[in-house]
DNA sequence: TGTACTATTGATAACGAATCTCATTACCGT
DNA sequence: ACGGTAATGAGATTCGTTATCAATAGTACA
């Protein structure tokens, strides 16, 4: 056999890990590298996006696309398939479990003959505080 | 007052139209421009670009962003809400009627006391032609 | 602890979708 | 017809994201 290729552990992953950590709200690629620079960090912004990608497709982050077309992060708890509630304005995020609904996309899914559904299921509105201040 | 300011009616819009009524599936801003061009019209693509944003904002396209990023549109039934059954491979799509996902994401958001709700809901598989070429 | 191997980083270039600019065109009410 | 002006389109521009590649730094092993 051929060498072990081996990941390897960095503080850069680490850092991107836990600043995605430290926000409760679904963040840009572009704007955790700000967030990251401001607070001292020499980080790398093809290495955020890098580390970025990765742990979503680990499954240690969410994943969406604003309605803009920009992608947006967010930590969320392992495990389980959810949805988000999020807040247009200072994007605040609430998770949220939706068994009817998986069930649902499953159902309309096979009874038109589709294979491997995969859906995409977002509410996006304006929360409490932020409906207030208008 | 001030000088009238109507809509004009150009070849452009309704070349821009009748493509997109040509096609079943979800198509590209740049898609749909390539298919013109290659059909003989001289369309420019700043111009497929403004049909594709009027129509969709006239309620005459569905638009939805690509799990890539990018913005696809497609004619629709005019008048209510509706999603989408998507193929990923070739593109067909199904329009659907989901009166309870509908309630479902009101009743999200105002119980968790977000306004204005606005949801994304679309499902993407193979179709069933698709399934059976793998 | 030192050393070699190579995964990872990061500055920058490249890319691509979408928008903007602005001179030219052509729709349409008169 | 004519004229005011909405609409067009080639090209430049913006901006998010990915590719390049030399330099750096984890990690296994002696």
């Amino acid at each position: 056999m051929t060498a072990p290729a081996r990941k390897r552990n960095t503080w850069q992953r680490e850092a991107v890990r836990s600043a995605l950590g430290a926000d409760d709200g679904f963040v840009s690629a572009q704007g955790l590298h700000s967030t990251l620079r401001e607070s001292g960090s020499p980080i790398g912004l093809a290495t955020v996006y890098r580390a970025l990608a990765e742990l979503a497709t680990e499954g240690e982050a969410d994943s969406l696309q604003s309605p803009e077309g920009e992608s947006l992060y967010r930590a969320c708890t392992p495990g389980q398939h959810h949805h988000h509630l999020i807040c247009r304005n200072c994007g605040l995020t609430v998770e949220i479990e939706a068994d009817a609904v998986e069930r649902w996309a499953q159902s309309v899914a096979s009874e038109h003959g589709f294979t491997q559904p995969h859906h995409v299921v977002d509410v996006f509105g304006l929360c409490a505080a932020c409906s207030r201040a208008r």
